[in-house]
DNA sequence: ACCTGAACACCGTTCAAGT
DNA sequence: ACCTGAACACCGTTCAAGT
């Protein structure tokens, strides 16, 4: 095997804006929103700040593409089928946001962060189409299209990240120590004053046995039925 | 008019746990989530850092004490009137936390982040119990209280972070720069290709003339329409 | 028990300089 | 055009020391 010593001399071009992408993910996926660094960054590219800056801009700049690099990855996954249902593209979609986040976990935070910073960046415009394209064929009025629409959206958006414990939720690793976290929380419900605490209470026990991805299917095909409902 | 001027003498518990949460308020208030440091914090109270950590510790966990106080208190704002409907009570939780994030722009980041980072915390129960617990008077069957509610709690907190823009969108202060915004948004999205992007196009004449309140308050009523479906 | 503030480790970002 | 890396300003946090 050749010696791979070399001395640290120029490189020229070989730093892509696609490599800090990645590099990027890989740091994010491993350490979470704080693991990503420009230091941290630089060390795994072996390179100077400068670079960075120079291919991708800021950190929070790096932070938003890379958000979009992923959200849009998932928004193109086409699952290899027959040509499907209005309903089936949104859960199509919904699920593909869902799978997203339980790799990346840090994108739950950031998909937060660009609502309300950015709230019709790139991201949110592209998951709102998406979602929205299928108001027509649904039969949905174009007067509640917006609404409609919006209605999933956040609740997909926001059923995702609150799903997805384990992300940036520090003590929560694995998956053992996910299933201890929401038991926790079931027997902290529990454990509160029922007259302070009436509803918590009495949905503690759902939280038990629940299959997420099974409830946020479920909390899908209320909303569907809703729209169904207005057409 | 005496002199104010003391020597840096030492205080004697005149620092209290309140005082710091008000003034962390006041600072993200004037300058978002980068405007609370703890050096800008100890500057404003007159004190030393040690101080903040003895009294409310991280700065992480003063952003989030100070996000509780400022949603419980959304929470507990009663409108003085006469006993109201499931459906009024729910519509007073949705728009006390509008109002909230209106004044606090800098809330609907953190509720976002406690969704994700401590999805079961003080904030998202309180938020959940005072909309759940108005399934049982809407004739919710049981099984679907917990779905119900969370359509119900991720459209708010959804909306509610999307709607107020200005609180951390860089370049957006005045009410004019909002418009300004919301317009720009809107000729963005006519712009786009109608082959790529049908439904923000077709929507984008929806944007300028909407009231938010109003926009916002629809989309709970269709939410409430389709729950009441279901029962 | 409550407070001080220097000290520490670690950030993001810039920019003159190099090729 | 692309990259380097020292330098800068500014963080959050700790902790021995004071009262």
């Amino acid at each position: 095997m050749a010696t791979r010593a070399r001395r640290t001399e120029r490189r020229r071009q070989v730093l892509s804006r696609e490599q800090i992408i990645d590099a990027a993910i890989e740091l994010l996926d491993a350490g979470g929103e704080g693991g990503l660094t420009v230091r941290a960054l630089t060390d795994r590219l072996a390179t100077g700040s400068g670079a960075i800056y120079y291919h991708v801009g800021t950190r929070d700049e790096l932070l938003d593409t890379v958000t979009e690099t992923v959200v849009a990855t998932a928004l193109d996954t086409k699952p290899a089928g027959a040509p499907a249902t209005p309903e089936d593209e949104i859960r199509v979609v919904a699920l593909g946001l869902f799978d997203a986040v339980a790799v990346h976990p840090w994108v739950a935070t950031r998909l937060a962060v660009q609502l309300t910073r950015n709230p019709w960046g790139p991201v949110t415009v592209g998951i709102f189409e998406k979602i929205g394209r299928q108001m027509r064929a649904l039969g949905v009025p174009q007067a509640i299209w917006f609404v409609a629409a919006s209605t999933l959206v956040h609740y997909v958006l926001g059923a995702v990240s609150q799903t997805q414990i384990g992300g940036d939720t520090p003590g929560v690793e694995s998956v053992a120590d996910r299933k201890k976290f929401l038991e926790a929380a079931s027997m902290a419900w529990r454990e509160l004053d029922p007259a302070d605490y009436p509803f918590m209470h009495a949905i503690s026990g759902q939280m038990r046995e629940h299959d997420d991805r099974e409830q946020f299917l479920a909390g899908i095909a209320l909303i569907l039925d809703g729209i169904a409902n207005l057409r």
